[in-house]
DNA sequence: AGAGATTATTAACACGCGTTAAACTACAAT
DNA sequence: ATTGTAGTTTAACGCGTGTTAATAATCTCT
């Protein structure tokens, strides 16, 4: 760095004009103040002298940061391996580009939410924040909601009154397993897509609990299992399954990432799928339709998630009140090849 | 928002301190220069008014924002199916909590790199860059390098002298192709991980030539295809493979979100992996080990390369100079099932 | 041409904190 | 008591920009 940094000072005196007229042709919504050749003026001079006008000062004088964070709830290393993430990503890069806005993220420990919320918001580093898989047991959501700062949850918490932008999981878990009912099966396990802290977790189990009591097949309890987002816990959540409790046709697996383990289960046990377990998914993540067998599963329009959540935070940030502060995105089953009829071979009598 | 904001001035005055020494207790170098009492004083009345200090006002008064930018060369779409990509945020995501540093994450639009570096670094709301995947094509990165901005590539171009921290990709791609001439494989594809402007991507490309010409095998240009980060693009490829040119009785691809659709491609054809083709992969992200056929693949230490990347960036920041500017993460082999020795009826005369 | 109305520009303060150099305190040594 | 010294604290300025209220320039209309 030979030569100092440049400031709306050299710019203004370059141009033959005040420091304020520089600001205000930067700030674009009074544009109509300055007359056009003076602001084409600045231009100029900005553009000879290189000049960007300092964030952090733009920040400090104007009390926001055009920045917004996403927040996520879980640890680095499950981050790591979750493929629905990139498509949430992608989805807010893509708005936040076209909106020239920032986007910071972050994760919270598990015990640590109120203070990093808290945290986050006051120290205005970012204006407003999304928070990604909202946990029931965090105590930090109430903290947000009385403070009133600006805040999209990406899932629902009952009970609680943020903003939130979600899929219904839980109608949409039981279309999965009314699917699978409908194949005839009836003897259909469940492994989660996380912990039931989750709030999606709970509420896709729930999906498949109504299933069942709606056709009137009795809940076994030792066919549900808990998976930990990744494929890794689905593969030994599956072994486990199939070790102990071998007796079923079918299942509804949460999550994609989740059910790309379990096949590999299933496979490892010399099982195919859909020949020997129908078996859908949940997510439709890109890489569902290239799996072996391509996966029957539920269709989350992750991009849309991401869009929506993204521009009600903006709204808020504007002040302006959103034409509704909860936003359902429907879903949509996708029918590929992991699931068919159930073989008659396969009907067990009670 | 009832109440005002809480600044150093309201904690110095409930402490009877000055706004100086609020602000000596927060920055953690010159704490010796606070007597404990003191500093304890001021923290319990920060404490009680809830205080947090501006990172906007830090950043404007210290000139450093504490935070660094994660650049993307690629737009939302191929983001958003890229499943190595987490494995680098949550790698990143770690290193920045510990460091108390925070994370911004942006895409470059290709015509565009240059104007978008020099905002980032000038506007300063990153301290530095990390920029991932470079591309050859890129004059952005000439500009960072004359003007020393603290960058580090995620991949290396050659010619360029920004520090970086890598794998080296030519030989690692090099030793999955001999390991599948080893085999007994003399008819072998390739479908890169992208395009060939992407610097890993022509480097994985050329370690393949490399393994090809050490066996004396000659280069088959049509059995050469390109893909595009995503399961997707492998699917298009290697199905175009199979119906333009079907006499290989392995390939490399040089990435395993792309061998998945090259999997699903071959299942389609009525073909298996091992026993008609046998496939590697490269990278080895979290799912491959979960692929049908468990993927054999290079493994790529991501959480390594998040981790060095970050570290050597933080050097460049703190104005130290690192050990080394260029960092080389070793790869590894891992064989699953994806390979096995040619069958005897695979092999043709010339 | 001159008064009034409009528009363009500027001066001056504010944003909240980091940091240097100076001022103050307490205490030991003279 | 005075001086010296190390240890604490503070006053005051600067960081680069946004924004308001006041001033200057331009235009409109009679």
């Amino acid at each position: 760095m030979n030569n100092k940094r440049v400031t709306s000072f050299d710019v203004a005196e370059l141009a033959g004009v005040s420091r304020s007229t520089v600001s205000f042709v930067y700030s674009e919504d009074k544009q109509s103040r300055i007359r056009p050749e003076t602001r084409q003026r600045v231009r100029e001079a900005a553009e000879k002298l290189g000049y960007y006008p300092n964030a952090s000062a733009r920040a400090l004088a104007s009390n926001q940061s055009n920045t917004i964070g996403l927040i996520m709830t879980r640890s680095p290393r499950y981050i790591a391996s979750d493929n629905f993430l990139p498509q949430i990503i992608g989805g807010l890069l893509d708005i936040v580009k076209q909106e020239q806005l920032g986007l910071l993220i972050e994760w919270v420990e598990p015990g640590q939410q109120m203070q990093t919320y808290l945290q986050l918001s006051h120290a205005k580093h970012i204006d407003g924040m999304i928070i990604l898989t909202p946990r029931f047991d965090d105590p930090g959501l109430n903290a947000l909601e009385q403070l009133g700062i600006p805040c999209v949850l990406m899932g629902q918490i009952p009970g609680c009154n943020l903003p939130y932008v979600d899929i219904d999981n839980r109608s949409s878990a039981k279309l999965a397993v009314d699917y699978l009912i409908e194949l005839g099966h009836h003897q259909i396990a469940c492994i989660t897509n996380a912990a039931t802290a989750y709030s999606s977790a709970s509420q896709r189990l729930e999906g498949y609990r109504d299933a069942l009591k709606a056709a009137d097949i009795a809940l076994d309890e030792s066919l549900i299992r808990i998976a930990d987002f990744d494929a890794a816990s689905g593969y030994t959540q599956m072994k486990d399954l199939l070790t102990e409790y071998p007796r079923f046709s079918a299942i509804f697996v949460a999550s994609d990432n989740v059910a790309l383990g379990a096949l590999a289960a299933i496979h490892e046990a010399g099982l195919s799928v859909p020949e020997d377990i129908s078996l859908v998914g949940f997510d439709d993540i890109p890489e569902a339709a290239f799996y072996y067998p391509k996966l029957t599963t539920v269709h989350t329009p992750a991009k849309e998630i991401a869009e929506e959540s993204c521009y009600l935070l903006m709204q808020l940030l504007k002040g302006e009140t959103p034409f509704s502060r909860t936003i359902n995105i429907p879903t949509q089953l996708i029918i590929r090849d992991s699931t068919r009829m159930i073989e008659r071979s396969h009907i067990t009598t009670y």
